[in-house]
DNA sequence: GCGCTTGTTCGGATTCAATTCGGATTAAAA
DNA sequence: TTTTAATCCGAATTGAATCCGAACAAGCGC
């Protein structure tokens, strides 16, 4: 059973072994990313990565849950002055946030997450998400006049999963068919137009 | 290196291993499914797997081509009735055929496919886009007045990519906020008042 | 029928990576 | 200082993927 780390020493041997797997991760893929790889990078034995984790898919979530809580932070802390924009500046502030921290460091995140994938269905990237549904909830308290949008939460559901997946998958691809700023443009015109379309509906204009 | 059968036995051997891989798949997860299983439950011995796959992930990687191409045929026989739809009851269509095809035997489809999220990487439907992106082509020929909506490819992508992922994550969530329909219906909605509101910007109502 | 070629199947041998375990080393506590 | 717990190590174990050489079947000219 992994313990978690007590004394000072440990708490570094855990962060080396994460820094260790993205470096890993991101220049060998996911069938790269064996413990022995790892540990080396590490600079530690292979015994000791099993003091820590449970077994080689826990390094490859902890990794995604670091990244996603490093999303998270970069978002949370910038919830002030997103709810105070327009829906379409907002979605593009966000985006942009995420695209700063994927790219850094040659894009070694981007392609962590994009190893990862199918690891994320076990961790789907809790912090993340939970930062997303606090900030709608500010921005509905900011623009009350959207309180009346009909089934909030699978518009953020969609937003969330489609969205994001949707930017990876752009981020990813080696020959995208238009540039990221076209991308996030037409995302935001997409939840803009949903959200006015939705309140319309419920509140026709006199 | 992988063969190509070219004896009928051969041809039916190809086709156990792939029914039994659905099988073995669905019952017993990504991590259940070993060669050895497998050869087990088609009649055959490991050795003839890797006659005609490469290794064991391409074993996985033919069950989803497989599944892919049946919803692509589906959705290909039905695109003469498609295009004659709104924009709302297209997608609602179009999903209703994917959800069809993924529930018969007991869901094992669904099953397959929730356990090879991760694989998809590697074999992002293909034939599915490809039907899709036909669709569209077909569905603007027969609605001419979209033509006027601005951006789209992006649009395209955006629908591609964003609803296919957010599909598959709904249905891979063991414990989904929300019905299918309701999923169903949430991006039906985003996709027609994107649509609806582009044409306003470039064509305002007299 | 009989040899020959080529496609097909088999199952044991090999390789490779994850995980375990008992003991050594180091830090904290008494 | 002695004792206890935390940390680290790496050879040994285990189990699965992959490879390989021999056996088997099918088609073909003779």
């Amino acid at each position: 059973m992994a313990r978690k780390p007590q004394q000072e020493r440990a708490i570094s041997t855990v962060d080396a072994i994460i820094q260790a797997g993205v470096i890993v991760l991101a220049e060998q893929g996911e069938s790269g990313l064996t413990t022995r790889k790892v540990a080396d990078k590490a600079g530690v034995s292979v015994g000791t990565l099993y003091e820590y984790f449970d077994n080689k898919e826990a390094i490859q979530l902890a990794i995604i849950e670091r990244l996603s809580e490093e999303i998270a932070e970069a978002v949370r802390s910038e919830i002030p002055n997103i709810v105070r924009l327009q829906t379409n500046d907002a979605v593009r502030k966000i985006l942009g946030l995420v695209k700063q921290i994927l790219e850094k460091d040659e894009q070694r995140l981007l392609r962590c997450v994009h190893q990862s994938i199918g690891a994320m269905r076990n961790y789907p990237l809790k912090p993340f998400q939970r930062v997303l549904t606090e900030l709608s909830i500010r921005y509905l308290m900011a623009h009350p006049e959207l309180a009346r949008v009909k089934d909030l939460p699978t518009m953020t559901y969609i937003i969330i999963y489609g969205g994001m997946h949707t930017v990876m998958h752009h981020m990813s691809d080696p020959n995208p068919p238009m540039s990221f700023d076209d991308l996030v443009d037409g995302l935001a015109a997409m939840v803009t137009s949903y959200i006015e379309g939705s309140l319309k509906v419920s509140n026709p204009p006199s």
